[in-house]
DNA sequence: GCAAAGTACTATACCGGTTAAGTGTTGCCG
DNA sequence: CGGCAACACTTAACCGGTATAGTACTTTGC
């Protein structure tokens, strides 16, 4: 009923526990036939190593962490965390290694809880997501020298290896496909602007604009739905209102279609409606969002490759993904009405 | 800048490993003036003790493991296990105890999870998840004498200390709701029938239903949208189509909501919904959803409290959580053309 | 005034692995 | 046939804690 230790199986095959350990690990210092009975009685009794006099032994705590310090409520894309999860744990299962997976009240707990894990040496790195423009994480995980991957931008991941995607070229492959059906005003309702990806794709949403002859507006959000209605609602009293606008997420992209579809605003017809982040709710609601679409799962299986390469002492790169998907759906069209021009006259220079 | 032991605090301090292990540890054995200095020179250089050595010296992994076997597709916009996982870890976080989360395949994988991680003492319990009829999980943890707190009904759960809602007073407040409006026909579209909640709240319906005076009828879903859609349009196509449908989940209430809209049922006039499981979604959508809130943070709180309990030595019980509460909105109403009917007919006896 | 009891420690074994150093046997070569 | 290397192990230290047994010194009791 006990579990069983390299000693029993030592005991068991006549030889010491030194001589398990050389068979278990596959190190010389054993003969084929010596290591092949202890391997048969190893698995006979399903022997699997302490994980704790391992990471004693050998320095390593064989599990990584994951801090996620969004109030759980806020939370609306949970699906990104459970594929990032799966793909991770796709890679780290194989060699045994644990995630510990958690949630902080703020940053500062976040940062509190690595100090914690990394004193009691409970992980051997750390997974960092919504990178922010200062961030305090980079500053302290360097101090401790402390592994860890990114998951974002490599801008303001210090020396911490990122596993990215581009959002300025989805950026631009919006503002072009929107461009290319006749839009000629655009906005976007942003995420939270100390976040990385949010800079980066104001900034690419204004140069690519610029670079498609279009005007492109922007107003703030917060991944909320509450920000997203309102940011909506916004937009479309102003005076000259957007034909298309491009949401940070899932979430807002929802509640400004309900917006909308309330103020009497045709969807696709007189708005056309991008979503950041594809999910099962794009294809939900009536019309379906057009959404990117990115493999979060794959972003997480290579980041999690990368941080096993990473404690085991290699140098490692960045890695930028492939480019998202925009997947098309019914909530982009022709600009049916658009304001006092031509319906398409990007066709007609 | 190496991680310092009890060696190192010892060595300031004067005195041995097990002197610092005792005024660590508030054991007796040391004088008080010798356990302040040894306390000081701890917090000065920001001591934790290595959770490898302790789990290794005291046989604890001081963690806890949970693992999710839905396919990471269908689970994504359920908040519930973020919340679920921060009502944990505000409790396990006062003990420095981790939690290990991961998704598994299916439960044949998620029970050889738990034989690893129990074999390898990663883990010195675990919390399960969505009880099925008849669960292995359950006989296996039995089996191998792993502590577990189940979140669901104690039916099935061994001997295994559950925390749970009471689905059947739920199901009775919604029935009862929804005949007080002056419903006569209701239907529901479950969850997967495997699941013992499924189960629970089917037959509670029925017993509701039969007890005021109502019909009730039942379709099998899988909490997708796709499936709250195709279930949906059955009902309604139906020859006599219910007045109000209650979803096992927020997702299928979305979907239903949609489909009846777009077939030309109005909601809440001639089509109340009710959805089980609040969440922001049920908020999002016009008109936005009654629904059955619960607080998963709290369960999982007092689910990790019962763990530690348990796994401390302790016969720990069942754990009722208190009633979901109703929270009514825009979906539920007064039925205006109740197949036949007058409006009230409930009022009128 | 001296044994018994208590106090404040130290010394050491132990948890279950890994690993460097040591030992006995065999094989090969000149 | 002696010497040395290679092989197949064993011995023992170590990782960083906890826990038990032991020791020196002080206090208490009669």
């Amino acid at each position: 009923m006990k579990r069983p230790t390299i000693a029993d199986i030592a005991s068991r095959a006549g030889v010491t526990k030194a001589a398990v350990s050389f068979a278990l690990n596959g190190q010389p210092g054993v003969s084929a036939a010596t290591r092949e009975r202890i391997l048969a009685i190893a698995s006979e009794i399903g022997f699997q190593p302490s994980s704790a006099a391992k990471a004693l032994a050998d320095g390593r705590a064989g599990a990584f962490g994951l801090v996620v310090d969004r109030p759980a409520r806020t939370l609306g894309t949970e699906s990104f965390f459970m594929q990032l999860i799966s793909g991770i744990q796709a890679e780290l299962s194989r060699d045994h290694i644990a995630l510990l997976f958690t949630t902080a009240e703020d940053q500062a707990a976040e940062i509190d809880l690595y100090r914690t894990w990394w004193a009691q040496r409970r992980v051997d790195g750390v997974f960092l997501l919504d990178l922010q423009l200062s961030d305090q994480r980079v500053n302290t995980l360097q101090e401790l020298r402390m592994p860890a991957i990114v998951f974002g931008t490599p801008k303001g991941s210090g020396s911490l290896p990122a596993v990215w995607q581009d959002d300025v070229a989805a950026t631009r492959t919006v503002v072009e496909y929107l461009a290319g059906l006749g839009h000629r005003r655009l906005a976007r309702v942003s995420g939270i602007p100390r976040y990385w990806h949010t800079k980066l794709r104001a900034d690419a949403l204004r140069e690519a604009a610029h670079a498609a002859g279009l005007e492109a507006m922007s107003v703030e959000g917060d991944y909320t739905s509450e920000h997203g209605a309102e940011a909506t609602r916004e937009l479309l009293r102003s005076a000259r209102p957007p034909t298309a606008i491009l949401y940070d997420n899932d979430l807002m992209a929802m509640s400004g279609l309900g917006v909308a579809q309330h103020m009497g605003v045709r969807v696709p017809g007189e708005l056309s409606i991008v979503a950041w982040d594809d999910s099962v709710l794009c294809e939900l609601v009536h019309p379906s969002l057009t959404a990117l679409r990115r493999d979060i799962a794959a972003a997480g299986a290579e980041g999690a490759r990368r941080m096993i390469e990473l404690v085991g002492g290699s140098e490692v790169g960045d890695f930028q993904e492939p480019p998202p998907v925009l997947v098309r759906r019914g909530s982009t069209g022709t600009p049916s009405r658009p304001a006092g021009r031509p319906p398409h006259p990007a066709a007609a220079p």
